[in-house]
DNA sequence: GCCGTTTTCGGCCCGACTGTTTTCAGTCG
């Protein structure tokens, strides 16, 4: 069983827990358990085998050990089985709804006999649902909308489009009155490949609230799901929800540490804050007060009338907060970087002052992963290097398909001698970059290359992909993959797990050994920039840089504005941690070729 | 259920907003 597996079942056993009423803190330990699973980079199969204790890993006891060995040794797990018998399975969907969450569940289950979304949909629409006690029409009205929600939209946006949904609000906004600073935080500034809602702040001179209404009166809004003061939130045609806060000057940088998230990552920030007397909110970094300490206590043995200083947001001395690397320095930590705020080991690094230096755009000296009209690509092998030339690049690789892939014109053996015409032309007319001859050739059913050796052998650079025959069974797809990156003239494998966003899901692949094999057969593994791929994803870039597996960060262009998809990229690959040092077209030229030719005598 | 410069008990991040309530529970991020 993968860690993926593993982390969902033991998610559902804390949904599951949730809605039958258990302790608080023991689900939020189940959850806890569940994220370090996801976070982890190896197997925890091979770490059970390699006789490992999981008692090491943070959050995980000697329960959480022993309900993943359970999972491990039979594939099911007995808790999980005697839960359900009191709670159908069914009901840990409910709580995916907007406005649904376990309390809520457990009583449409409990007074109506809901289970699934339809039973819930029926109950709604019979008028049973606004009946029940402790909700009404408008949380009945919320909730028909939120099913409809879920049927349309069950994926994420991808970043790509969500920036371009945005950018006609943040123009809007831009104009309210009293409008100083708009910074969009949340998963979107960590550089997450897709998000669920974006969230923005706003820096506001005076009253929010003449800002709010500006920003629900924005002509896109298709409706407002809520509107206080310092909080509003609405979705707007495109489908995307969009929350807006608003702040005070003081509070900026606590508030965009706050909203920047990850939740975990905030979870831990405060817990650290607490052991050193502190209190963060989005408010504010603040010490906590005497009185608020004792709180509790005192009002039990005093019970009398006197006054005590309220515990508000604010209470406390406040000591800093208008600025993040303010908030990371009451917890005597540098600042750290959006993309790496997941808590999945970015605070125990910043703690030994050994945070990654994050590969940057600036330092990409080449994009070695393009198509051009001799394939499927739209423009010519020379308009591609012009493009490239202007983007400052010391070399660029041209690697149309291999003559498997007919749909997008691949090309046969003939067919690329005749390309290698036009290459030589293009190098004749473009100076000051150095255009490779190379390949995207396909790895064909049974592991072997879709060109002969003698073209491969003529190629200065060979990437190697998967396009057909996805569904095979992993391990089957594995001795695949792990063949080709046996022959040895293989440079790049291209889109390893062939995912596309949202359409497409990874084919099924033993990644830690495709990784393995890339490192003992000197093979790069490409990060595909191309916004529906970001193939690699970020926790096996993050595996493949401990494995020392080098990387290559390309845009696989089919047109000259696709190679802007380069940063897009680069933020995937400092979601991975890498650094300069990791990625293979970061090299100089001279350098790059010395990699290059590293397999050809 | 996990964890420990509070170490085997007693804690566990913090606040906004809504709807259904008469002072707050539920949900969300």
């Amino acid at each position: 069983m993968e860690n993926i597996e593993i982390g969902e079942r033991l998610e559902e056993l804390a949904d599951l827990l949730e809605i039958s009423g258990a302790n608080p803190f023991r689900i939020r330990a189940y959850r806890n358990a569940v994220r370090t699973i996801r976070g982890l980079t190896r197997p925890v199969k091979q770490m059970v085998e390699a006789g490992e204790d999981l008692t090491e890993l943070p959050g995980i006891g000697k329960d959480l050990s022993a309900h993943i060995r359970e999972l491990l040794e039979t594939g099911e797990l007995e808790l999980l089985k005697e839960v359900t018998a009191e709670v159908p399975r069914e009901l840990a969907i409910l709580t995916r709804l907007d406005g649904v969450g376990p309390k809520k569940a457990k009583k449409l289950w409990e007074e109506l006999e809901v289970v699934t979304v339809d039973d819930l949909e029926r109950e709604v629409e019979a008028g049973r649902v606004a009946e029940l006690s402790g909700f009404g029409e408008k949380s009945a009205t919320k909730i028909l909308r939120a099913i409809q929600d879920h049927r349309k939209h069950q994926g994420r946006f991808l970043r790509h489009a969500a920036i371009q949904y945005l950018e006609p609000l943040l123009d809007h906004l831009e104009k309210a009155k009293g409008i100083r600073c708009l910074e969009v935080a949340g998963s979107y500034r960590r550089g997450k490949e897709t998000v669920g809602d974006i969230d923005l702040l706003a820096l506001v001179e005076g009253e929010g609230k003449p800002v709010m209404e500006h920003f629900i009166a924005f002509p896109g809004v298709d409706r407002v799901d809520m509107a206080g003061e310092t909080r509003g939130s609405v979705v707007l045609r495109s489908g995307l929800p969009v929350d807006l806060r608003i702040v005070p000057e003081e509070s900026y940088g606590a508030a965009l540490h706050y909203f920047t998230g990850s939740k975990e990552h905030n979870v831990e920030i405060r817990k650290r804050a607490q052991e050193r007397g502190l209190r963060i909110s989005e408010y504010g970094v603040f010490r906590v007060a005497e009185e608020e300490e004792g709180e509790e206590a005192r009002e039990e043995d005093a019970g009398g009338p006197e006054e005590v200083q309220e515990a508000g947001p604010q209470s406390g001395e406040r000591l800093s907060g208008a600025t993040e690397e303010e908030v990371f320095q009451a917890v005597d930590l540098p600042w750290i970087p959006p993309v790496l705020r997941e808590n999945q080991g970015e605070i125990q690094a910043a703690e030994k002052d050994a945070l990654p230096e994050l590969v940057a755009l600036e330092e990409i000296r080449g994009d070695l992963h393009m198509h051009t009209t001799w394939s499927d690509g739209r423009d010519s092998v020379r308009v591609m290097a012009e493009a490239c030339r202007e983007r400052g690049y010391a070399y660029m690789a041209i690697t149309d398909h291999s003559q498997a892939v007919t749909v997008a014109n691949g090309l046969t053996p003939e067919r690329i001698r005749e390309q290698w015409k036009e290459i030589d032309e293009a190098r004749e007319a473009v100076e000051g970059i150095r255009i490779y001859r190379g390949c995207e050739v396909d790895i064909l059913k049974d592991g072997s290359l879709d060109l002969p050796d003698p073209v491969l052998e003529e190629l200065d650079l060979v990437l190697v992909a998967v396009h057909s025959h996805m569904e095979m069974d992993e391990a089957a797809m594995t001795r695949r993959i792990l063949e080709a990156l046996a022959h040895p003239l293989v440079d790049i494998l291209v889109h390893p797990t062939g995912r596309l966003i949202n359409r497409r899901e990874p084919y099924s692949v033993d990644m830690e050994a495709v990784l393995h094999a890339a490192k003992e057969h000197d093979v790069a593994v490409e990060m595909n920039a191309n916004p529906q791929r970001l193939d690699l994803h970020d926790r096996h870039l993050f595996r493949a840089r401990e494995l020392g597996v080098r990387v290559v960060v390309s845009t696989d262009a089919h047109r000259t504005d696709h190679l802007s998809f380069m940063e897009s990229g680069l933020d995937q690959a400092r979601r991975g941690w890498l650094e300069a040092g990791d990625v293979v077209n970061t090299l100089g030229l001279d350098a790059f070729e010395a990699w290059r030719t590293r397999k050809r005598g």
